[in-house]
DNA sequence: TATATTTGCAACCAAGTGGTAGCAAATTAA
DNA sequence: TTAATTTGCTACCACTTGGTTGCAAATATA
């Protein structure tokens, strides 16, 4: 399975739950009203979420609260880096990064 | 389908495309010889990059050039930008933002 | 205790994914 | 002209995806 960041991003429902618990953190079916499918549905985008360390989970009771954590987003903005240095018009380093980047296919 | 610039990036084989066009314009089979998969599956790979418009075509004579186009990259890092302005301290117009992002699912 | 709420897990399904191989069209080279 | 090269398109394949429903476990409430 290909579950990293990219993958966990590559879905706007997962962005949209992201950018809500990136406010303020929140259970399953306090998510899930912001939806139209189905809480399991939102559980599994979570639980991919959780897998790729993109936000923890502090349980409470029988509820659980998810919050947005940054670091693995991080490693988004890290990729994009040597991209925005070139639309920006920096080249530091630019083609040593992405030589890099050629054998991690 | 999801031909957005987020699924385009989330396959490794594809952003390792972009690192390489970034780098400088190459063919098809050019591409290819820089992977262990098919032609075949390069060119399925560049057509999606063309789709989402990450890379422009220039046909010379039998042979196609594809090269790197900045552009719907930086919707990336404008969805990152307020991630980016929390982890970094910054408070900007963040819940506006991500407000915003509530209804795009 | 008995009931209601919250959650995760498993099974299932239609659609999409990344991969392959074969073939035809177009351009270049012999 | 004939042969080789480069490319895109189509069909096909196993696997994954996002979604659903049903159910059991755990916690809170009557």
């Amino acid at each position: 399975m290909r579950r990293d960041v990219f993958h966990a991003i590559a879905d706007p429902t997962r962005r949209a739950i992201l950018g809500l618990l990136a406010v303020q953190a929140m259970t399953p079916n306090g998510l899930a009203e912001h939806f139209t499918t189905s809480r399991q549905a939102i559980s599994k985008h979570v639980k991919i979420l959780l897998e790729c360390e993109l936000i923890k989970s502090s349980p409470s009771g029988r509820e659980i609260y998810y919050q947005y954590a940054p670091r693995k987003l991080k490693e988004v903005d890290k990729w994009l880096q040597p991209f925005r240095d070139k639309w920006e018009g920096r080249f530091s380093q630019l083609d040593q990064v992405l030589k890099t980047l050629k054998h991690t296919s």
